[in-house]
DNA sequence: ACAATATATCGTCGATCAACGATAAATAGG
DNA sequence: CCTATTTATCGTTGATCGACGATATATTGT
């Protein structure tokens, strides 16, 4: 929720506000979600199968569910990962914008 | 830690040490050493001038001297700085490999 | 040797992370 | 309605982050 303001506390000396701010936070951001092997392998399962139910990524991690679900929530909120409620499961799969624009981010770092 | 062996235990024969794992924690790594705004700052700085002492980094930065250096600490260890002394200066430059090899790991994803 | 400069390190503090088990919430099906 | 299934949330614990000021370290120049 509160993720992306508590980055910095950006409350004095606000004499040259380049644009590389907005844009390291982004990156910063979208980098954080995958500093982690769990999302990072989270990441590249959806890619690969495109989409994938919760059950299914816990059973591929060495993870308890409820640890596996923290990881995905921080996902949804980089906007690297969407979730589809279907019933009372939940589809999960890339956002491939996000995704193309973390690439960008960092091949024109 | 501890995986559920529910009906479908048989599945965990030879799928062994998948590359998955050695590049995920790569990413991970190198993922998380730009997951902070100032970090990102910072590597643009060095890709920008090729090399900076760490006083010019905490000019352009609202952060103390000793927060700027304790984040070349971390991009130091994550190999995508290199700190060269130079008298009782220290002349920062980017480790191109090491960019290059986050930037492939970010592609190929 | 001494002073000045440039970085690194230390110690501290509040905030956040990562992990888990337990439990709640939502929904499909009998 | 009740139950089973699936996922999210809560509460806790230990570890780490991020920030700072103060101090230590290293080197140059006088």
């Amino acid at each position: 929720m509160a993720k992306a303001k508590t980055r910095q506390q950006e409350c004095d000396l606000p004499p040259a506000k380049l644009p590389d701010d907005a844009s390291a936070e982004a990156l910063a951001g979208l980098a954080w979600a995958i500093a982690h092997p769990a999302r990072v392998r989270i990441v590249r399962i959806l890619i690969n199968r495109n989409a994938c139910l919760c059950g299914e990524i816990v059973a591929e991690l060495p993870l308890a569910q409820s640890t596996v679900s923290q990881h995905l929530k921080i996902l949804k909120e980089s906007g690297l990962v969407q979730g589809e409620i279907d019933g009372p499961k939940v589809c999960y799969c890339i956002n491939r914008e996000k995704l193309d624009e973390l690439k960008q981010l960092i091949v024109n770092l």
